[in-house]
DNA sequence: GTAATAGTGTCTATGAGACATTATTGA
DNA sequence: TCAATAATGTCTCATAGACACTATTAC
């Protein structure tokens, strides 16, 4: 009945350059040694999941959870999964603001944030190709029914940047005139700031706050892929 | 880093005499010893996570997976979850038409499924009844945007019996004429099965089997529940 | 016929999609 | 003045909500 060993895996997610990418690090130690994988580590012996969760990106990129959004995604504990043994991974998922790069733990090579879409040539360590491919599609999903984008931007935003993180995420164009319309209209979505940007050209942009809601209602739902009906996506 | 035990629990919901229930187990063993708590029992050395909770389903029950639907929920891993030491749960949640009474494992006195609003006088068991809840408000959220009440219904069923699915979920309801639109006119919902009810007071109502959807788009959003805005629900 | 339930049609209100113009800055 | 970007207004269409009537059975 004993016998497990339990870690976390981090999916995080930023935005940079125009791309959703995600951190990676180059593993320094077998097994997979010289591959990338996602960052994470054991859980301690008298350690919370959560709490293992933010003590790992606390290590891995030097940040507070607080900036952005940390949750639980997902937990695989497929036999094979880890040649060291059997090892149930608990994964988290977070969105975060683009940060200056991430200092490299201690047990890895180099650490580099990664486009989602294509992470790197070789297949990643362990399972975490599909990790990240759940963590990127739980992040689609709740662009459209919270107002979880804002943990994308930084503490003040404009409309046109949050917008920015949905055509992103979702690899698709958005109408900016119906984006700020509904963005603006929705209840708790944003919090004017009363300041504005400057110094950049063209008409200046109103800067927002992440406001106090947690869901949207009615949602912001991305534009249907081929056919106007229900089915795959 | 070795020495966690790892668990599944279920929460296995079904809807019986108009009310929302859990399968529920009295505890015959320490610790919690005549408590109630969800099914749930260790993984084994060489078993996937899922398929413990395919396992633990069938032991319980009796059931085959596929007569409804299964999906993890989430995992709690908090230090003194348990007496007996570090124990990491994997939560799984099953939507199921209603049964037969459930066999009772073999290591439980008594299996019952209680109203998930009001499941015991006593509390439940280790953090069931955290994990009741989080099982509950996933099916809430998840009947707007998947065609997933169809698991909580037999094969073949009518739309008004599809209705009281969702009005026992969400506790709210929906108009019959709007409601018949909606499910019908979905693409990949339902699929008629060209039978009919008999033998029932007034008029035969048609039959229908699930369809081939997985998401429903635009979903079949609940009753915003007082303000018309966002925030809380 | 009566009671009971299923199924359908219409009107309205709300929100999304498409689209052009005005506003405000830096160069 | 021009280029660049932000912000807003209008029309249309799709969908949800409110609501009343007809249809088909058992008794």
């Amino acid at each position: 009945m004993d016998g497990f060993a339990v870690a976390v895996d981090l999916v995080l997610l930023t935005i940079r350059d125009g791309t959703l990418c995600a951190l990676l690090i180059r593993r320094g130690i077998p097994p997979y040694r010289g591959r990338w994988a996602l960052p994470g580590g054991f859980v301690l012996r008298e350690e919370d999941l959560g709490a293992a969760a933010v003590r790992e990106l606390r290590e891995e990129t030097g940040l507070d959870a607080s900036a952005g959004h940390l949750e639980q995604l997902a937990s695989y504990g497929h036999p094979g999964r880890d040649p060291r043994g059997r090892v149930v991974t608990v994964a988290y998922l977070a969105l975060l603001p683009d940060l200056p790069v991430p200092v490299a733990g201690t047990d890895a090579a180099h650490a580099a944030w990664r486009p989602t879409d294509r992470p790197h040539p070789d297949r990643l360590a362990f399972d975490h190709a599909r990790i990240l491919a759940d963590g990127v599609e739980r992040a689609r999903a709740k662009l459209e029914y919270t107002p979880l984008a804002t943990a994308f931007c930084p503490a003040e935003f404009t409309v046109a940047e949050l917008r920015a993180v949905y055509e992103t995420v979702w690899g698709a164009a958005l109408d900016p005139r119906n984006f700020h319309r509904k963005v603006t209209t929705t209840a708790g979505f944003l919090v004017p700031t009363g300041e504005s940007t400057a110094g950049e050209r063209g008409r200046p942009a109103q800067l927002y706050r992440r406001g106090a809601a947690t869901i949207l209602y009615p949602p912001l739902l991305r534009p249907a892929p081929t056919t106007p009906a229900a089915q795959a996506r």
